[in-house]
DNA sequence: GTAGGGTTAG
């Protein structure tokens, strides 16, 4: 996989602690051509360089709060805009500094977009910007979703980048994630025995793993050796256990657990009551917002309205947030869609997308695609999915499987598989392809399930051939009279491979 | 100014 590629592409370092900002006059990355640079004095270089520095330092932070937007491609647009401006001079100018390379490929990362994370890495590597702690930090995490502990580890034993505090707690998060609690506290031994201190980081994730096996014994056990180290429990340590109090029902410990909180010294935030919130609406018990509700409470309450079908409410709640002056963001206006069509009110729902002041993204189309679908409105599915790449919106796995399951109800079979074959362009979802073959091979569809596999841009794998012998199993197709169907299927198979 | 733990939509 690429991963591994990249991965070992930051093994040889060449300058472990030098990064393309700091003034090393190797000469390297002169910042300005060479007929500017002749007759500009080392002041004025100077000055030039402290420019160029606070720009970067201006797109970053720009970068990282688009990132927090959840706006993946208004940061990558940022970032060339950014390599841009260092290139006008000419002659390509100074790349970007590694903590620009490192907002970028994290945002991709915690987009799903791994293959461009890594390339962006790849890029800086070949401009001769070195990684620095965080960088290592990023394809650690990578990695560790999924599951390539081995790779992590590897990395950190070769790369000649010194581990940090975060290089250990990001390996400790990924285990705790995975279900591996025992390796995670090796981890914490591992680095209490380098002498490394622990944060507060460090620990919450093993507080949460526990919480998720419903272990909240040992999860409050745990928050009070960290007081007892000194580590206090923060805010998101508290938020992890007040989540799992409402998962469990116990909403009287998170009364006691917020009434504790002056005197344990931390602050619930507007995530603590969100979560809180959310925690009484899913057992069907509160649908009031207190003053302090912002955005996502009122999302949540939406949300829960919505499903209750009580669509009405939900326009009463629009109003009330804009009057309070809280801005309805992306999720809000989803939410109406949804209710827009739970209540049948297509066209208003679809007239939504066009409206000023709301980008539609590709969940806002997913709901409208689902629900045309779901009455029938072929034409009109059709149609939007044409406007929504005219729009340049990506379809994605939920997507092609709303449309793939919308055309298989219809007994569009043939249809539903040219869609799969498109979505291989963006590559193999095994999600989506599980719902196609299950549509098929129980309508007995042997014609276009040999289509799935005779074009030439896709090869089956090993999980591949699982999934699809145990789903013609699962239909009855093992048996003696019609086996050869899968037979033929195999065969197809086997002759791209 | 980068990384590392927590909330809401299909």
């Amino acid at each position: 996989m690429a991963s591994s590629a990249s991965a070992a592409a930051l093994l040889p370092l060449p300058l472990p602690s030098c990064s393309s900002s700091e003034d090393s006059d190797d000469g390297k990355h002169l910042p300005s051509p060479p007929a500017l640079e002749a007759n500009t004095s080392p002041a004025q270089q100077q000055k030039q360089k402290q420019k160029r520095r606070r720009q970067e330092r201006d797109y970053n932070v720009a970068m990282k709060a688009l990132a927090l937007d959840g706006d993946v491609d208004e940061v990558v647009a940022v970032f060339a805009e950014l390599k841009r401006t260092a290139g006008e001079g000419g002659d390509g100018g100074p790349p970007p500094n590694v903590l620009c390379y490192n907002t970028l490929a994290n945002a991709l990362a915690e987009a799903g977009r791994e293959g461009e994370a890594l390339k962006a890495f790849d890029e800086m590597l070949a401009s001769g910007v070195a990684p620095n702690a965080s960088s290592q930090n990023i394809l650690i995490k990578m990695h560790a979703r999924r599951l390539e502990f081995d790779l992590a580890w590897e990395l950190i034993h070769k790369s000649g980048v010194e581990p940090d505090v975060g290089t250990y707690s990001t390996l400790i998060a990924g285990l705790c994630r995975a279900g591996k609690v025992v390796e995670a506290w090796g981890v914490l031994d591992w680095m209490l025995e380098k002498n490394c201190r622990p944060m507060v980081q460090t620990y919450t994730p093993i507080v949460q793993a526990y919480c998720r096996d419903g272990r909240i014994v040992e999860a409050k056990l745990l928050m009070a050796e960290m007081e007892r180290l000194g580590c206090l429990p923060n805010v998101v340590t508290y938020n992890v256990l007040i989540r799992a109090l409402c998962d469990g029902d116990r909403f009287d410990e998170v009364e006691q657990v917020l009434m504790e909180s002056s005197t344990k010294d931390w602050k619930p935030s507007t995530v603590t009551y969100n979560i809180y919130m959310n925690g009484l609406c899913k057992k069907g018990r509160s649908t009031e917002l207190k003053w302090y509700a912002g955005v996502v409470a009122y999302n949540t309450v939406m949300s829960s309205l919505c499903e209750m079908g009580k669509w009405r409410g939900i326009m009463k709640l629009l109003t009330d947030m804009i009057k309070k002056g809280i801005e309805p963001n992306t999720r809000t206006f989803n939410i109406l869609v949804r209710s827009l069509c739970v209540g049948g009110k297509f066209s208003l729902a679809k007239s939504l997308i066009h409206s000023q002041g709301f980008a539609a993204n590709v969940v806002t189309y997913n709901t409208l695609l689902h629900w045309f679908y779901y009455r029938g409105k072929l034409t009109e599915a059709n149609r939007l999915i044409s406007v929504m790449l005219e729009n340049n919106v990506a379809p994605d796995e939920v997507t092609y499987t709303i449309i793939i399951v919308g055309l298989c109800r219809e007994g569009k079979f043939d249809a539903a598989t040219a869609y799969f074959l498109k979505s291989l362009t963006s590559g193999l979802s095994m999600d989506v392809l599980t719902v196609l073959l299950n549509r098929l091979v129980y309508a007995d569809k042997i014609w276009e399930i040999n289509r799935i596999f005779d074009g030439k841009d896709f090869v089956p794998d090993y999980h591949v051939f699982d999934l699809t012998i145990r789903t013609f199993c699962r239909a009855g197709y093992c048996h003696y009279r019609t086996f050869y169907k899968l037979n033929l299927i195999l065969d197809t198979m086997l002759k791209r491979k």
